[in-house]
DNA sequence: CATGAATGAGCCTTCATTCAT
DNA sequence: AATGAATGAAGGCTCATTCAT
């Protein structure tokens, strides 16, 4: 079956290479068009591997978060154990790449937008996608953290995710965002102190 | 004599009712046709009262913002002044319009997206709009809250709203979301712990 | 009938401050509430005093023309009675108001552009209308004009009106038009040529 | 392989197709929707071969000019070169395609219209378009004409043109306009005599 | 498989005119 | 007489998607 590895393989890439595009000009405002161009494609093609811009934009985002989690798995890999340097790690790899997951919760939440209206959408078909992809994909989050944090309170994974989303989310709109290190240090007490406890 | 309105207070009027719709449908979404019938009147005289879709919305967020913390403070006033107890207020208050918040926060974030790809906007205007209007919007909900705490450390009323946006966003696209309450502990600890210092 | 005066006379004073709105912004893309801010007055007292647009139009350009002539006939009345002063004269009173009348032609073309398209105009109005209140205009000017030279070709007068009016037409879309004296020596050459024939 | 379609060509035929509308209804006044109901193509096909109304004007606009010289040499390249035999071949080609140019010159004022008030239109692009396309064509136009009279004094050339353009407009608001023959006649004698000092 | 021309509903905004006050 | 709020059709333009080639 060389034929549908070569299709796979032919839109992961098509995949890594929208991601800059999204990230730039943002789900809603991107045209089928300027893809294609950006591909060097034509729109033809791009519908021929691709059902409608809504897939291109959620296989795009679970292809991403599979990588970034497996990337900063191997290369954290060898902190040490204990919680404060391994919540360190954590926000040093999220400050590491801070442009980069500003511009992807930028694209989850531009998406998010352009489907909320849509009241056509059957119940059913809801329950497979959209919101749904999210709680998936962050549980799957939460769990990666906490897994490499080695403890079981679903709720201080739960409680970095959030602070690091509000954390994006403040850069976003504060392009001269200061406080991000104070506020690190603020979380990094708290968490060791919770999980003491 | 014309017909007698108080543009001011008409326009007002107009602008709390336009917020359910921006809420519901956002901001990138909805048409000034939707508006202005919801709003029972043409979309002439919709333009009438407002120079553009831009416009509404902004004097919508403003609106809102100033609303919002006066009526917390109004209502939290007599709060015992200690730390603990204050914190829990500001987070009752969130937890109690919830949905409310959420829904600020998701026609904040549907303008920032349609924002986000306007080039030929000219730098100077750029500086007294779109992005910048969140910025003193945050500046002034976080000197509301620090003022409220009677603290002066400006990263920690800012950490507490990082929170807020984080745990709202995790509510976005988790609509089940469970460990608000569990995350908000967390927060208080930190917060209680970090002022003592 | 004291009332009567005021409203014939508060008309035409309307109608002169017009001119120059009309002249910058030209008739079609002129707005009603423009024109009535220009003249603080509101739309409705605007519509009070003139059924619609077009008729201010009309009103407007028959009144200028009148005014002009008389304007040049006073001003130039005691130029010798040679033929060739008195082409000079009528040349030199359109250079030196030389903007003014290329507005005018402006504004003229300008509504004749708009009217050109209408199909639902009936051929009555038609003839009292629109086209043929140029007819009218262009006569009466062109029987000025031989009047003054004393002359009883109407060719000449005619080709006289045809040549200024290819010469406010050429400057309209060649802001350094150069050629205009020479252009005009050539026209005193040639109308004198003819008229001694 | 898609529809083979030879882009150039096609806009030409578009473009020519798209004359007698906008002459007949105007550059104003002709909304894009009609203009692609006469092609009989979609509006969002116009809108694929070419990027504005606007542009569609100028390329129609330059076009013709060319097209125009081009006939009108080929037609009376056999005159024999005196003066006043190549003028009368002039006068005689706008006369005989005389509702055709009176068409042409209605378009090109009607855009001129329109653009008048663009006050936003930054100064590098004004150099390079509206205004000056006309202008550029009026100078092209005025060099045909001197070539094909053999003289070297651009006023001259400048003087026909001014007249031509005179003519056509004192055709388009006097739909009965008489005296044209005459003129012509005068102006013929006018270039004769100047031509000769 | 690939192409890109074609579609047309829908968007934001404008404006002459009307009419209640 | 005077006001200005209200109307709504219409304008230029965009874009996800389809389909003949």
């Amino acid at each position: 079956m060389p034929k549908i590895v070569d299709r796979k393989q032919y839109r992961k890439q098509l995949l890594s290479e929208s991601f800059e595009l999204f990230a730039e000009i943002g789900y809603g405002k991107i045209t089928m068009r300027q893809l294609a161009q950006k591909l060097r494609i034509s729109t033809g093609t791009l519908y021929h591997y691709f059902p409608s811009k809504e897939a291109i934009f959620l296989q795009l985002v679970e292809e991403l978060v599979q990588r970034d989690i497996t990337h900063f798995l191997i290369q954290a890999e060898s902190v040490p154990p204990d919680i404060r340097s391994r919540v360190s790690a954590i926000l040093d790899f999220t400050q590491e790449h801070r442009d980069y997951f500003s511009k992807q919760l930028t694209i989850w939440l531009d998406y998010y937008q352009q489907q909320a209206g849509e009241e056509d959408v059957s119940k059913e078909d809801l329950s497979q996608r959209s919101t749904t992809i999210f709680e998936k994909l962050d549980r799957e989050t939460i769990e990666a953290i906490n897994n490499y944090l080695q403890i079981n309170n679903y709720a201080i994974g739960g409680f970095i995710l959030t602070f690091i989303n509000g954390l994006l989310l403040c850069q976003l709109y504060q392009p001269n965002f200061k406080s991000w290190d104070a506020q690190v240090e603020i979380l990094i007490e708290a968490i060791v102190l919770m999980s003491n406890k």
